[in-house]
DNA sequence: AATATAAACGGACTTTACCCCGCTTCGGTG
DNA sequence: CACCGAAGCGGGGTAAAGTCCGTTTATATT
């Protein structure tokens, strides 16, 4: 009899008690970033604080930056839904133009939102996050195609906007990272210059 | 008398054995780099092979990171020079749009070449190493104001339009590392966005 | 040439990410 | 309910970045 419906889904579930400890890492985890900064979660001393093993730590995450990524993982999963299906403009129905100079805004106001974190989850080594980018660039290859763009290089092109939206905040605007002032104008600032992009390009 | 004929120049000019060092770590490095890759770059590696306190090479450097931003330094200054006074249309006398386009090929092509060490070269917490990002994003913005291009958030534009060509490369592209065949696809194929981006925004 | 001093040097020390592996616990099975 | 295998756990061990500070050395000055 086979083990369950799906032929080859994972091998197994995730077993209860390292559920219950990803999720109490993970608000360890936050309670020591509001409390102290990104910088000084340290895998000990979460660890510690946690009251669990150095090693469990990697075994859930993997990695430092994995930790964050898990962080971001939910509001990331929430904007996505407002993008996918929550009300337009952002959501679908509107103009696809529309719709890419609101996602470019959103896009920028959320990375804003969660600049620390998001920084704290690249990786040296590895290229990025997962669904992260390539979620942007999908989206943003498809509203070009909707709103009528025909270039043979579409393709170049949404990796290219995609560099253009995150890029800037995730390598280039620096940011105190502790007591920060909200800074709302490096929001519209970005934000301007990303409609302007995408007017003129889709004229 | 005047110590020096600036009369606050630098306090004090770098002694010659600090110079002769810092030649020689570079190169050292630049051995180990093309013997086993950047990942076995180590300051202490470094240090042991140039024979060298490991002390000196982070007074030299500063940070891992700074290694490789000097070794980048002198192929940048070459492209600079290329582009600020070479011939055209990558240097100065072509129409505009044309140098843009021309610029950013060529600017994908050096960071494919030096893939490695310019991802080497990014600082985890500190923004993003110097004269790079913002010599292109001053060549961007000059160009496109010379391509008649009038919009209020140039500037934004001109941020994102330098995240646009380098971002891929540093950030999201990757890259085996170690023996990678040329894929001068890549460089096309990002060369091809770039055209498409820049002639559409200036049109 | 002798000297004073700032710069440079070396290497031990600290911190932190990440690995390893023997022990424990969960949870499915007969 | 007792058993078993796999998943999870713990924490000591390693490697590498970066700091510190006492010692050495280049160079400007006399």
């Amino acid at each position: 009899m086979d083990r369950s419906v799906v032929p080859f889904g994972k091998p197994r579930a995730e077993r209860a008690d390292a559920v219950r400890n990803r999720e109490h890492l993970l608000s360890t985890a936050r309670e020591m970033i509001a409390e102290q900064g990104v910088a000084k979660v340290t895998m000990d001393g979460l660890a510690e604080r946690a009251c669990l093993g150095k090693g469990t730590v990697f075994r859930r995450f993997g990695t430092r930056a994995g930790i964050f990524r898990a962080l971001l993982d939910a509001d990331e999963r929430h904007f996505q839904e407002q993008v996918l299906g929550g009300p337009p403009p952002l959501g679908p129905g509107a103009d696809p133009v529309e719709r890419l100079v609101v996602y470019g805004r959103a896009r920028i106001a959320f990375l804003m939102d969660h600049h620390a974190i998001a920084r704290a989850a690249l990786d040296r080594d590895r290229p990025i996050p997962f669904g992260d980018a390539s979620l942007s660039q999908l989206h943003i290859r498809t509203l070009l195609a909707q709103a009528g763009v025909r270039i043979p290089s579409l393709n170049g092109v949404a990796i290219q906007l995609t560099a253009a939206l995150e890029g800037p905040l995730l390598l280039y605007l620096r940011r105190p990272e502790a007591g920060t002032p909200p800074e709302p104008e490096v929001v519209e600032f970005l934000g301007d210059g990303w409609q302007a992009l995408i007017e003129r390009l889709t004229r």
